[in-house]
RNA sequence: GGAAAGUUGGCGGAGUGGUCGAUCGCGGCGGUCUUGAAAACCGUUGACCCGCAAGGGUUCGGGGGUUCGAAUCCCUCACUUUCCGCCA
């Protein structure tokens, strides 16, 4: 949630960026929200003065019971009630404020970062930067350095003005991965339908080596990039949900285990970022970066269609993760390492892939900057979305009570927590199944082949 | 699942109704000494909220209660440890 010194000190271009948005009556809620305050700050100060007068008459009682003049401490005992009556009310109205003021806030979302273009859908994103994709003249200029792409002096086509592709002539007919699946008995449907339900695919001989390589291959690309890897528990407790901001409003998202009152993850940012909840971090230890390994689990109510077909939309799949936690004055350059290395996989996998700088009206609720990255699926002629990289500021920091303690002055400042998928691999699969495929069979990437262990799926 | 014992500041560990935000040790920070460092010695050192400040309030696992006054007594919840049971 957003913090009132946010607020207090840039009211208006935190009303300006909520609107940006599309946060409807922005300044009704702002406004609000200082009201409470307000209103929690006189309930305070009349509470703490009448706490200190309690306070102090405690004192002379214990006094005066020393001293044994007992009368004299029965006389001002006499003058507590009315104190103390007045403490009650005073605190009552104080906590009623201050949780008026937290639902208040949580119902706000995250302040997005002036870089953020302006938009209410995803028509509005803007492709920064293209790789790997033969498609002509147009996207030319999208060959641009990392350090223009993801800065506000750069070139991006907003994804309305995506020019049409020509289609390249295949020189066979390229199946969908859910039929190369079949053909080389690489991932059953049926069978995970059997056994769970939709959406939990069984992977089989070469399918589930292929998903451990990628496990592996992901892994080892994030541990030389210097993050340590985490292996967390994949079913966490409310306060973690609450923590990274999937409770209350996505509660309908997770799998939950109601006898425990656990939840199952649907990221493992979940228990990966709550490592850090109610927690001090020194300067030094800063940037943090981890990454981890998981199973996802989501319910994905009320999804359904073509969308969902194959591995585009599962209720349990495997995805690496990147977590970092930064200083503000750092976060964004963590920001930027964090596509680079996210870029860098997908191009040693060989894909196409394009990286969108997000919309205010596309972004998540909690994040002040999000770039996504897809890669193009050749034989559903669709972009899939493999990785979303986010920078939340301090708005999950805030929730969480992840703060750092700075150097210079040894104050205790609000951290800001970032992550990414590097990456999600069910789209990947796919990507790479059906992009990969050749009459003889399915070519790896020469970067995966040592964990994969052939060159070939046949 | 049954039984018992615990939960105190960054860590260890005192404290069973009054001046206790809490003895002490370690660690951290500042200083003396030293060419430098170590040792020794001196000082300092939690978080949150209100306040321009002075200062005040809250906080001893969470919540509630008793009392003029609670780390200390009572209730309740959570967690931890140990033993028994079960078990990969």
């Amino acid at each position: 949630m957003l913090t009132l010194k946010q607020i207090y000190d840039d009211k208006e271009l935190v009303i300006a960026g909520l609107e940006k948005k599309r946060f409807s009556g922005a300044r009704e809620a702002i406004d609000n929200v200082i009201a409470l305050d307000q209103e929690r700050k006189n309930a305070q100060q009349k509470k703490d003065s009448a706490s200190q007068e309690m306070n102090s008459i405690a004192k002379e009682i214990g006094r005066l019971m020393g001293a044994g003049k007992r009368d004299e401490a029965e006389a001002a005992k006499a003058k507590t009630a009315q104190l103390k009556a007045d403490i009650k009310t005073y605190e009552q109205e104080m906590a009623a404020a201050e949780e008026r003021q937290t639902q208040a806030l949580l119902q706000i979302p995250n302040v997005p970062y002036s870089i953020v273009p302006e938009g209410h859908s995803a028509e509005d994103n803007i492709a920064v930067k293209v790789g790997g994709w033969a498609y002509g003249e147009a996207l030319k200029p999208l060959e641009q350095s990392a350090e223009q792409a993801f800065s506000a002096e750069g070139n991006g086509i907003a994804l309305r003005d995506w020019p049409a592709a020509e289609d390249p002539q295949p020189a066979f007919a390229k199946l969908p991965h859910w039929e190369l699946a079949k053909k080389y008995n690489l991932i059953d449907f049926d069978l995970g339908v059997k056994i769970s339900g939709a959406g939990f695919p069984v992977y089989i001989g070469q399918g589930a080596r292929l998903q451990r390589a990628l496990i592996n291959f992901f892994l080892a690309e994030a541990a030389n990039a210097g993050y340590t890897e985490i292996m967390p528990p994949t079913v966490v407790n409310a306060a973690s949900g609450y923590g990274t901001g999937q409770l209350p409003d996505k509660e309908g998202q997770m799998y939950h285990c109601e006898v425990d009152d656990l939840y199952l993850i649907p990221t493992a940012e979940v228990p990966v970022t709550n490592l850090y909840r109610d927690v001090i971090l020194d300067e030094q230890e800063l940037p943090i970066k981890n990454c981890a390994y998981t199973e996802c689990f989501r319910r994905e109510a009320g999804s359904y269609g073509k969308d969902v077909r194959g591995l585009n939309r599962l209720h349990e799949f495997s995805k690496i993760e990147i977590v970092r936690i930064d200083t503000p004055e750092h976060s964004d350059r963590s920001h930027k390492e964090m596509l680079a290395h996210v870029e860098g996989l997908l191009q040693k996998l060989e894909l196409p892939y394009r990286i969108l700088r997000l919309s205010g009206g596309d972004m998540s609720f909690t994040a002040a900057l999000c770039y996504d990255f897809e890669v193009y699926s050749e034989a559903q002629k669709r972009w899939l979305e493999v990785s979303s990289t986010s920078n939340f500021d301090t708005y999950q920091a805030n929730r969480l009570h992840c703060r750092y303690r700075r150097q210079e002055d040894k104050k205790v400042q609000i951290a800001h927590t970032l992550n990414g998928s590097a990456l999600a691999l069910p789209r990947i699969v796919a990507a790479l199944l059906e992009n990969n495929q050749t009459e003889e069979g399915i070519r790896i990437p020469k970067a995966l082949q040592p964990y994969f262990g052939a060159e070939m799926i046949r």
